[in-house]
DNA sequence: CCTCTCGGTGAACAGTTGTTAGCCGAAAGG
DNA sequence: CCTTTCGGCTAACAACTGTTCACCGAGAGG
């Protein structure tokens, strides 16, 4: 509307002979602070709204739950002001939502390299571990926030990440199969088995994570409990007799 | 002090005349509404702790976490005023200590009533499930609190919980030591299986609450598939071989 | 009987929360 | 060049939070 338009360019103009008359030099805001790098509206967006995100992990890294922050909190953190915060996530839970898609990406890589790597030659349990390990030390946020809000956050993020953890585990079975590794065992009882091995991996995460930082001697015990348990199921696994069906 | 008193008693006496004139009968306050058979004082003062506690675990009966409420919330539900709260509890964690603890003495009886029953005649593990899920469902709010808060909660309530569940695997060896299954296996390896055992159960307790109130089919399939996961637990148990110590 | 104890209460506090409505100005685009 | 878009901003809102202080009155206890 031209009237409206009129109105917003003679404010506009007004502010602009104020600041010059009283030799103001427009006082940078949060976000102006960062991104002078970056040119284009869409980057600044995805920017920012990476910042978000970020910001939610970090502010979880004290052990505190996701469920537990506020909206507020979370745009402080990132340097932005509340009601920025619209313009990219309705509501906290689709903050969450985008969390946990950006872990399960993260999982899918876990899964892919390791394939790539192939079976290593001795030792495969221990040296999986290992590997998993530094794995979960690289992403700890992202891990820290699924195995917490697991059980705990809303049954919305509740119900993601169980649909994420799901997949990683029939993904895993998959690749067991390919692999031939336990060959004698249905594609039903592998997922079965799957699901067992994720769920000790999830809590040995946690335990990992709770650590404080420099305790060697307990983390070092934790690996030696997280391989025997594994060795355990596989131990398990190859000893498995799949029941007869019961008729035709 | 004489100063004092003698002003407490006049402005009660002013009160009770002013009652008296204007007809009210002292309108009932919260807790009053309750309690009309319990006479002694500590067994009021039990009485609505018992309250405070239970009502915090009714709110978490829709899926929120024990984190998310708040003091007053809690206050509110067991129909109490605010300030109460202080009278039992310094802090809201120190509830959740209080009900830690409670769940940690249900789960002793879980085990206590099970050593008493002795070993099941036939089809240890599946019957074992079904005694496990019905004490689960029986216990469903104490369960919830657990589960939820294991790796959700503030740092202190994870550690008491951790304690709890270790303290429960321990307990658990032990009984397994004495029935003498596994014989094979020695404390620490029973100590690690059983460790592996409790986080298949409460991962499986949480999928059942989880469950929304009638699905028979899919709780059927949950059940189905912690039985095989046991199986797959305890085959490997049967067959592991301890390890021969490194030198004398 | 009088006094004290103590679990309950009401009122008030400063602070924080999620959310709305509207303004601003650089980038996008004709 | 002028207009539109839109991600940031300020200001304000009612609602609610945890915590304090003093008060009350039934029960405990001499």
């Amino acid at each position: 509307m031209t009237y409206r338009s009129h109105k917003r360019t003679v404010k506009r103009l007004v502010k602009r002979v104020r600041r010059t008359l009283a030799q103001e030099p427009a006082a940078p805001t949060g976000a102006e602070l960062f991104e002078h790098t970056l040119v284009t509206r869409a980057e600044r967006k995805q920017r920012t709204r990476n910042h978000l995100l970020e910001s939610a992990l970090r502010l979880m890294e004290e052990g505190r739950s996701f469920t537990s922050l506020g909206l507020r909190e979370v745009t402080r953190a990132a340097g932005v002001v509340p009601t920025s915060f619209y313009r990219h996530f309705e509501d906290m839970d689709q903050l969450a939502l985008a969390l946990v898609e950006e872990t399960g990406v993260t999982l899918r890589r876990l899964l892919r390299e390791a394939r790539q790597a192939g079976v290593p030659p001795i030792n495969i349990i221990r040296h999986s571990v290992m590997i998993y390990k530094q794995f979960v030390e690289d992403h700890r946020l992202h891990i820290m926030f699924m195995a917490g809000e697991r059980w705990g956050g809303s049954p919305l993020i509740r119900r993601a990440i169980r649909y994420e953890v799901q997949h990683f585990a029939t993904e895993m079975a998959q690749d067991l199969r390919e692999l031939n590794l336990l060959p004698a065992l249905s594609m039903a009882t592998l997922q079965m088995i799957c699901g067992l091995v994720v769920n000790t991996m999830l809590n040995a995460a946690s335990d990992f994570l709770d650590l404080s930082p420099d305790q060697p001697r307990v983390e070092q015990e934790l690996v030696e409990n997280f391989v025997l348990q594994l060795r355990v199921i596989f131990l398990g696994a190859t000893q498995w007799k799949e029941p007869v069906a019961a008729k035709p």
